[in-house]
DNA sequence: GTGGTCTAGACCACC
DNA sequence: GTGGTCTAGACCACC
């Protein structure tokens, strides 16, 4: 009934970092990301939990671990596509159940999402939609 | 670079939950809420997290505890109209947070949004955005 | 009939020793309190039971604390002031209560104030006192 | 430094009850007061909580226990006079002790009193006091 | 039954 | 070191 999320599990929190990283053009191909000893410590974390999510991404297409060398960003033009299609898809999806959850029906989501992105009112003058 | 989200402690999600619902429109002043032990029970969670929770939700004005009685809404529908606000406001904010982090440009999100409602493409169809 | 005072809670006394402290100016705003471990070792009481009066300090503004650093005396004179005066208020209607009680008249009473006050008798030579 | 007040032991709250009403006037020689085994239930405190307040009244010659009768008041009137000026210095030496805690020096005392009595501001008008 | 206080820890994040 | 969260109880007062 109330619904007590767990979050997300860590190593998953940052595969998506990396994705999100790759998709918005921050990382290419044959970009080298951190060793998993760095990324570790910059997150404060088991180096288990990245190599977790490392080995994740390799068997994802995203990343290629070479030995002693570091780990590269592997991922192909129409995978990093494909990737981001796939998290804008969830990301509205969770939008529209939030909206639909807070009482803003179907038809009224285009209209607050205008009113937070006017000028005006970036984060301020929110109205109760009304149906119009 | 890529943050970590522990997730907001379980007694905000406690809140969150009996707050969304009020907003919702699922509890209205007066309901009784489960008692604490009964929550926590639910939740699998000690019973003194549920009671932070709504120790907290009293000093909102959310909710009255009564000695022996238990626990009963007790927001006005003032209040429940600016938790309201504060969530859409918050869910709003996330979620063009979101978009920009993906890559879609402030201009382009109203469009997205309109495509994810569409009913031709409710969960499948999304493309990739042009700039228009 | 015979009502038995089972005192304040623990954490309520807690706070009202360190607001007493403050009204009393030997604390002033900025000054760091005991952390809260110190203070429950010193008190022989739970960190918890502690933790709890100062978060209820900090509500009220009283302090602030600052994650890693300890807790600071926050409040601004305004709120030691009016924290003064409800003290002070309590303190006058307490006594008003108990002299009542012991059967001393309303206009009694600034006599009996004046007769503990009088150098000749700070202690001891108490009279019963007439109906003037 | 902040004072815990773990409260007087219960018995001493029971003796005090008692001797308050008897200071009061509600009780006089002869009184019958509760049995042991009827103030235990109506204090919700254990008997023997109860058996030692009775017993420590009746070492100062305020109650008398007759086996089989019940326990009746039996101070004589120099006794319930002493009593009363005994609480009565109590009180007031408490009451200046927390005045001058609150930063009220010895000599507005009856000023703060006088304002606590006034009609016009029963409850509230307390001012920080000046120096007159 | 209900909520309120408290304990004596644990483990975490920040410094 | 610091505060923040959480547990799994205990015991109390009120009903």
């Amino acid at each position: 009934m109330i619904e007590i999320d767990v979050s997300h599990p860590i190593y998953q929190q940052i595969m998506d970092g990396i994705t999100r990283r790759l998709v918005r053009g921050d990382l290419t191909v044959g970009d080298q990301i951190p060793s998993q000893r760095e990324m570790a410590v910059i997150l404060r974390v088991s180096p288990n939990t990245v190599q977790r999510a490392y080995r994740d991404l390799e068997a994802l297409g995203v990343v290629e671990t070479q030995r002693g060398q570091g780990t590269f960003v592997a991922a192909p033009p129409e995978l990093v596509d494909s990737l981001r299609q796939e998290m804008l898809r969830k990301a509205l999806a969770r939008f529209v159940q939030e909206m639909l959850g807070l009482g803003v029906g179907r038809s009224e989501i285009p209209k607050v999402v205008q009113d937070a992105l006017s000028p005006a009112a970036p984060n301020a003058n929110m109205q109760k939609p009304e149906v119009t």
